[in-house]
DNA sequence: TAGCATAAACGACAGGTGTAGTTTTATGGC
DNA sequence: GCCATAAAACTACACCTGTCGTTTATGCTA
C-alpha cells in the first residue's frame, strides 16, 4: 500500500516516470520541469524516499538504478481527490461538484463540457 | 492573505471557530471531534500557529484569549480545491469532474443530484 | 595502471506540523 | 496581603519535506 498523497515535488517526480515509463535521476532531474532546477542528488533524494514509502520501486541496470512509478496516475487521482472530499466535503463528492458549479470555479464553457460529460454517462452503471 | 492550505488538524480546528463563531483555547479543545483527545496546550500551539499564519485573530477577553476565524469555510474550500486542481488536473476544474464521474466517484445517486445541479444552473451567469 | 568521471550513499540543515511538558504570570477568593 | 488556580508563554522533540554538500565506490579511458 504506497503513500498516495504525494507534495507538488513528488508529483512532478512521479509524473516525469508515468511519462516516460521508466527513468535513472539524471533522467529524472532532465525532465522535470523548467522552473524546478534542482541538483541531482536533490532528485535523488525524493526518489529515494518515494521508494521507501513504495510509491515506486528502481532496478539496477549496470550502476545505475532506473526508477519505476507502482502507483498510476489514475489512483494517485482518486486517492487525492477523496482525501480532499473527505477532509472539506464531508465525504461527499457530489458537495464538491456542487461547490464548482455553484462557486464559479467553472467557467461557462466548463459548464458546457460537463454537461456533455453527464450527458454520455447517462443510463450509466446501473 | 491568510494561508489557505490546512491541514486536517487545522481545519478541525477552524471549523470549531467556523460553527461557534468564536472560541477560547478550552472551548476549541471541548468542541473537537471526540477522535482528537488533545491536551490544551496542544490546541494552543495550534491557534497560536494559525494566528501567526492570519488563518485566525484573537482578541483578549478578561485574561483569556478568543479566537476569530479570518476566513470563511468557502474561501478554505476554494482556495485548496484551487490547488488540488492545479495539482492534478492542469488547473483544469472540469476535468475533476470528468474524473469524479468516469472514475466511479460519484454513485448513482449522487449523478442524478449533479444532474439537478446543473439543471438549476442553466443559463446562469452569462 | 593510474586517474578521472559518474553514480550512489550518507549526512545535514531549515522550516512546518503534531504533540505535549514546564514555567511564568495574573487574579480572584479567603 | 497571600496563595491556589487557570491561562498564556516558552521550550522541546520527533517526523516529513525540500534542498544540498561530501564521501565512497566503480568502471572507463588514456
Amino acid at each position: 500500500m504506497p503513500k498516495t498523497q504525494l507534495t507538488d515535488l513528488q508529483l512532478d517526480v512521479v509524473r516525469v516516470l508515468w511519462s516516460e515509463g521508466e527513468a535513472t535521476v539524471a533522467e529524472v532531474r532532465d525532465r522535470l520541469p523548467e522552473s524546478r532546477n534542482l541538483a541531482t542528488t536533490t532528485v535523488a533524494t525524493v526518489l529515494s524516499r518515494l521508494e521507501k514509502q513504495n510509491v515506486v520501486t528502481r532496478r539496477l541496470d549496470g550502476r545505475q538504478y532506473v526508477y519505476r512509478p507502482t502507483v498510476t496516475e489514475n489512483q494517485v487521482r482518486r486517492s487525492m481527490v477523496a482525501d480532499l472530499v473527505g477532509s472539506l466535503f464531508e465525504g461527499d463528492p457530489a458537495a464538491l461538484v456542487s461547490h464548482l458549479v455553484s462557486d464559479a470555479e467553472l467557467e461557462d464553457g466548463d459548464l458546457e463540457r460537463v454537461r456533455a460529460l453527464l450527458q454520455m454517462d447517462e443510463g450509466g452503471a446501473a
